[in-house]
DNA sequence: CTGTTAGCGCCTTCAA
DNA sequence: TTGAAGGCGCTAACAG
């Protein structure tokens, strides 16, 4: 092109403030560029964690992302992906769910693959039964970890704040936990995922009576935080009275008193990966998850 | 239209899993249903909250939003709200920002007035001298608030973690705090709106000299659990050695030890506030800031 | 390298 | 109520 006419073009352009119809590009290439996200909460820390790496990855590609939130409702989850869709992103990435529901499930995988079907690309973040590229998340191996670890700083007697007893996030953390240690869990509480779902999980526990429990488990880090203000509220020291451990290693874990023995999670890499895992640019490998040791569980003495 | 052909149409429509394009849609009637939303940092909770109030509302407005962060860099978030005002977004909404630096306000207002030039909205939040339809946050009136509470239970010698020293909402809570309090304070460090900046600055502050300071007051909830944690690994007790208070009101506040004393800000309700002036919805009235006692600044007896 | 053309998938207008 | 036609802003393929 004439260098002067281009030139005088951008400078019009500039006067006029013109933007590309990103829009009408999408419909003349058939390709727009927007990644989709679901989130089941985007305030809660592992999300939103999640969701940076998703858009610093996506905007390294020039690409921008919208964001849903499925409030974890598998019937929303659906209903979104459907929407979603209409946009014609370049790529889904779903992240949570891993409902057990089947049918719930079908129709979610057969919404994705109807996706794939006309060009779009879906990846996922840590549900590894769906026939989708995945972002592992580590769970069984993190909690086998965090309890082999714990197991052998001498702790015996446990329990587990499980969450949800439908998601296999929740169960598979706790399986592998639990079977870790040389004895069966003395508890197992199911509640929310969240942070007064562990304050409420933990208080029953207590109303429950403690006894040999000497390490409560929570499934994730918000719960366990809620489980720490819990046995603050009953006025029960921690670690003396009793231990808690965490997982995610979100940011506040280690800002809490006592900071938080948890097991790392690299979201945002996690996030990142599965935007190149979807739009088919180099993926890092993501480091393998590792047991974070902090004044919640000190080694026993026994 | 004929109903038993109407039924056809959609069971066809479900079998071959057929989704409006919403991208030709958007170029056919001239408008999109997105609403674009600017945040400095998507992970940190501020925005994470104000984020997910823009999600739903948005959603209930059956909209879908695209979220880009800027990492509070301001020629970053000019070229972003370019992009996405290639996206023809119903509105844009901007929260954080609030550089005072006149030329790049300046570009971002000519951009954002284009946009609106085009016929699409926008709506900001808490960012006041911009000529836009603005979600007011209250800054210096919970600022003030907070120092008349704390001078009130007895606090004196005050020093203050002010943050960015060109962010106007740390200006203002740092100045309203200051002019509540009948001396003004014994010092003022800046630095970033981090933790880590919190705890740096904190650190500083133990470094020179705590001779005096009864009070510190960091402008964010953020950095006041950093300075926590300063405090902790420096083994000042707060609010023994030291009382620290907050703003934001995150949902950590009330989890650190000693819980936060901060003021109450309704960042979800301003996030959906921000979508419904956008669209031209009813707008509820936003509640009033409040200021949140807790135990890190106890009454002083002296 | 330039200018022209058809067409992307949808909405809107108008006529039938 | 239904069908046909034109156009939204852009891209891609083509001829000049």
């Amino acid at each position: 092109v004439n260098e002067a006419l281009a030139e005088r073009v951008h400078t019009a352009a500039a006067r006029l403030g013109y933007t590309p119809n990103l829009s009408a590009q999408a419909v003349a290439r058939g390709a727009s560029s927007t990644v989709a996200l679901l989130v089941s909460d985007i305030a809660d820390p592992y999300f939103s964690s999640i969701a940076a790496g998703v858009i610093r990855a996506a905007e390294r590609e020039g690409m921008v992302v919208t964001i849903a939130v499925t409030d974890r409702k598998s019937a929303r989850e659906i209903q979104l992906v459907r929407l979603l869709r209409g946009q014609r992103p370049r790529a889904i990435v779903v992240a949570g769910s891993r409902f057990t529901d089947d049918a719930d499930r079908a129709t979610l995988v057969a919404e994705l693959q109807a996706f794939v079907g006309t060009g779009g690309r879906v990846a996922l973040i840590g549900q590894g039964e769906l026939p989708f590229d995945t972002v592992p998340i580590d769970n069984s191996g993190g909690a086998r970890l965090l309890g082999e670890t714990l197991g052998g700083l001498g702790y015996r007697g446990f329990a587990i704040l499980a969450g949800p007893a439908d998601l296999v996030t929740a169960r598979d953390r706790t399986a592998a936990f639990a079977g870790a240690l040389p004895h069966p869990p003395l508890a197992v509480v199911h509640g929310e995922f969240s942070r007064d779902a562990g304050y409420d999980a933990m208080t029953s526990l207590i109303d429950a009576g403690l006894d040999g429990i000497e390490l409560v488990f929570a499934v994730n880090d918000v719960m366990a935080i809620g489980a720490l203000a819990a046995l603050h509220d009953r006025g029960i020291d921690v670690p003396g009275g009793v231990a808690v451990a965490g997982y995610d290693d979100i940011p506040t874990a280690r800002d809490v008193t006592p900071a938080l023995t948890t097991v790392h999670l690299e979201l945002e890499a996690a996030g990142a990966a599965a935007v190149a895992l979807a739009l088919g640019a180099p993926v890092q490998e993501l480091p393998s998850v590792r047991v974070v040791l902090r004044e919640s569980t000190p080694a026993r003495s026994r």
